[in-house]
DNA sequence: TATAAATTCTTATTATATGATAATTTTAGA
DNA sequence: TCTAAAATTATCATATAATAAGAATTTATA
């Protein structure tokens, strides 16, 4: 263990199922002498990435909660569409969870969200989880905006049972990008289908997608160029706010008044 | 630089008001060679605590929303605080945003918020914002649950202009004991009033506070006593709610079967 | 496609992390 | 309140990793 994966390693044991550890805990699971990992532990408890609770056990510290919130207020994704989650939902024919998500390497990550409240269904779709990259509307619009090179890496960690799979899902996608969106039932979770559009921003290296989900049973065909149309404009929309927060960053980038802000 | 140092004075060059950086510039910020900082940062991007962005820039990565959601599905305050925000919010007689805040060391943080849909006012109480110690009920009603050795702890780093002030702090601290909650106007936002209740488990070690903040213009005095019943009940609702959290974090972690839960 | 900028690689040197064990502090039960 | 066990910190010789200067390579840009 050297460099950044010492404190990354402890860091991935903390998850929802298993939210505290000990240090005994932690160096048993590590294979590692337990006075290494009390200092390492002491360190990050310091940096307040993690914190001591009750019990001698250890939970991750409120430093995750700051950085959240910084990322929040400053990242050009999450700021261009948040505002509009709210307003789609509102829109949409029937209840709907919707999703903005980017491509982090080779997963999708759902930045923001929005439920309409009497929405019922919890879906796997939740700001900061990771979601598969083959399954759903959400990551397929992503793969959507892809091609040449770039499709075959997104694609060359996934194991296609044969090579007649590839080609259907190659065939699929390229009839979604001829629509311009792309629609899923089921394959995430069961009893909701979901829709979405791709977003991208190339001078930002975003690539992203806007998604609402719907339960099953309230969807009726007639819904689907409403949704669409939905979709496209609020994507569109936020396609242009991105463009404007990136260039307002390389404003401030470039003034050297702006640039000492955060010394204030 | 040594050990967890290294990478966290990085990270927290990323704020709202500066959200990406280049190699250069940290490296001229910390007066450190970029051939080190090149290093660095490629093992946090790695790590997925930074991403490289559009020119050379780098930003906070995904690494902070996953576990920022792995907090707030398995923190016991959030989790036991979260469901009566809102529950809150609707039962004040006037708009509010209503905060759980904690202490982490000697800083108070909010881990959770509502806002009432038609609250106007951009309040600093923001999850995952740092506030200040001495300023506004949040963290008042945090320190009233204090005393002693503890109490001393906590104001030492604070500075008095003069002892009478101090003194002064401590008297009216008993008198919000002895009420068993406090209010403060204009502390923090000109314009606001905040009532907050302590909540505390010292099973969890847990020090925290719920409150409720209103515009000062629409605040009359008749309010108060709702207000008060208010936070109190649902102070003492969410205290309990956490001793039940805590119990099933117990069990969970006595028992043999789910311990392994995080391995499958 | 040329040129500059960004990033990675190489290496000797220096500094830091490791882990066994001892010492100390904290916790929990009587 | 006391006591024993558990948790945490400290010590230190040794092994290992980090550093930084500069060269080499890759990537962006105009």
């Amino acid at each position: 263990m050297s460099g950044f994966l010492r404190y990354n390693k402890i860091l991935n044991l903390f998850s929802e199922y298993r939210s505290s550890w000990t240090v005994a805990e932690i160096s048993e699971k590590l294979k590692t002498p337990s006075s290494t990992i009390y200092r390492i532990v002491r360190e990050m408890v310091l940096a307040e990435f993690l914190e001591s609770a009750a019990g001698a056990y250890f939970r991750l510290g409120p430093a995750f909660i700051k950085f959240n919130r910084t990322i929040n207020l400053s990242d050009p994704l999450v700021r261009a569409g948040q505002p509009f989650l709210e307003k789609l939902a509102n829109e949409n024919p029937i209840v709907s969870v919707n999703v903005l998500a980017r491509l982090y390497s080779k997963k999708v990550m759902c930045v923001a969200d929005f439920k309409s409240p009497s929405f019922k269904n919890n879906t796997s779709y939740q700001k900061g989880k990771l979601m598969p990259l083959m399954y759903g509307a959400t990551s397929r619009a992503i793969i959507m905006q892809t091609n040449g090179k770039r499709l075959e890496d997104l694609l060359s960690s996934e194991t296609f049972k044969t090579g007649n799979e590839k080609d259907y899902f190659l065939k699929s996608l390229k009839n979604d990008k001829k629509k311009g969106y792309c629609c899923t039932q089921g394959q995430v979770d069961r009893d909701l289908i979901g829709f979405a559009v791709p977003i991208h921003s190339k001078k930002l290296g975003i690539e992203a997608s806007l998604s609402s989900i719907f339960n099953l049973k309230d969807f009726l065909p007639e819904h689907e160029p409403i949704i669409y149309a939905n979709l496209s404009s609020y994507g569109l929309l936020i396609q242009k706010y991105i463009s404007q927060i990136f260039n307002d960053i390389e404003i401030y980038h470039h003034n050297g008044v702006s640039l000492t802000k955060e010394q204030i």
